[in-house]
DNA sequence: TGAATAGTGTCTTTGAGACAGTATTTG
DNA sequence: CAAATACTGTCTCAAAGACACTATTCA
């Protein structure tokens, strides 16, 4: 199948960005608006071409991620690839997904080079009730990152990555219910985490307040991966798997 | 970041298979011994790069399939990419990997380019008792494959794509216990993938037969993702989460 | 004090795991 | 008949889900 002379085509490479967080208890993703051709003045995922021939991937994932986002130290792990031949009108380009997930941040992006970056609530990109489709098959990394997340919720610690260093059981809860779309019973919530070993430990004496009383405070816990697991009930999985099917 | 004169760096495209089979109730992986440079004489995964500019990924993926596998028509799932700067001496390549699963097939691979190619068990190359240590970071790919298989078991009906159309419940079980790596109470799973709604039907009133009651037969069901899921238990998944640590 | 949020206890149902026993074939 | 494999039933324990209740703060 290969002659002398053969020599392999190349290629493309960039990176793009799912960056998730929680905003007031709903689940956002970062988009930014593209300045340039092609899909100019539409919305995208954040991302962009490798900078030079020696960075690695990873890398060039986390060089967007503070450029675009000003976001360093974040959860970050691959989605997958994307790269059929006519995604890009520039030519042939394989894109590397990345999930990123940032602890909710008081602000929203200031001082990067995106100035045009937003954060969107998933839910209204994902049914299509947001401004305009989004560019490339962006749609689809990004509905491929959130089930990824979802997925992950159940059997890892990645919750904890959504909230801060210090957190308590009804953040960690929201995290869930935004993430999966459910509400949960907070009673046997509270029960099942706690039973959950390594997955929270308790975070000094201290507590935080508002209104009525106070929570404790946890930190993530040791462990990577739950067991028990946190399962989806079918119901939850049937709501979304509308959203995953190719 | 970027400025006017700027242009991205292109990079080789790979791909690699990690394809899974089960011979005689045993996990095993194809694999093929490298008749050239870089690692010349070591074995790896199969693969290859892009053969033109249009190819689409999935596509060469499966075309390395039939060509070094003679395999057509079987699962195939993108496991990642691995694309570290330095991986392949021959300048900047990214592979992406995939996870084949082939039912089992009497006899090895005949009237194929890649006379070379020989089925080996997974655990021998895993815990480093096979011949030699695989070329580039094929280990790595190795392992990340394996383990998608396993944790796929648990929540699809992935574990029928190692079977022919028509199994057993006992054939079905000996793919848990093969890739798992565990032993199943054969009346519990009998109950537990009975009572799992899709996984399996009855495929017509026919039997096979060897020595001993005859069994009845099953095919495929509708369903894709299971519920109840076949969960590990915490045992099998800590013999498990050595390999599988970064 | 009432409103609000945090946290505990208890009951019921479901399913996992252990294990005894029955059924249907071949030789 | 024995040997071998296929299958069914039953018990126990652990965990999920539903829901009633107590605890601690602020205004």
């Amino acid at each position: 199948m290969t002659d002398a002379s053969w020599e392999p085509p190349s290629v493309l490479l960039a990176v793009d960005l799912v960056i998730l967080t929680l905003r007031d208890a709903r689940l956002y993703v970062l988009l930014v608006e593209r300045g340039v051709e092609p899909f100019h003045g539409a919305f995208a995922l954040p991302g962009g071409f490798l900078s030079h021939q020696g960075e690695g991937i990873e890398a060039a994932a986390r060089r967007e991620l503070a450029e675009e986002a000003g976001l360093t130290d974040v959860h970050l792990e691959t989605i997958g690839v994307y790269g059929e031949p006519g995604r890009d009108p520039r030519g042939r380009v394989i894109s590397v997904a990345y999930l990123a997930i940032a602890p909710s941040l008081p602000e929203p992006i200031a001082g990067t080079d995106a100035a045009d970056a937003r954060w969107t609530p998933v839910e209204d990109v994902i049914s299509g009730s947001a401004r305009v489709p989004l560019a490339f098959d962006h749609q689809r990394i990004l509905t491929d990152g959130v089930e990824r997340a979802r997925a992950k919720l159940e059997h890892t610690t990645l919750a904890t990555a959504f909230c801060g260093e210090h957190f308590t059981i009804t953040e960690l809860q929201q995290v869930y219910e935004a993430v999966w779309g459910v509400r949960l019973d907070p009673r046997n919530f509270y029960r099942k985490v706690q039973s959950a070993q390594g997955f929270i430990v308790p975070a000094g004496p201290k507590r935080r307040t508002e209104n009525g009383r106070p929570a404790r405070l946890f930190k993530a816990g040791p462990v990577q991966f739950l067991y028990p697991p946190m399962v989806r009930t079918n119901q939850a999985l049937s709501s979304q798997a509308a959203a995953i099917a190719p």
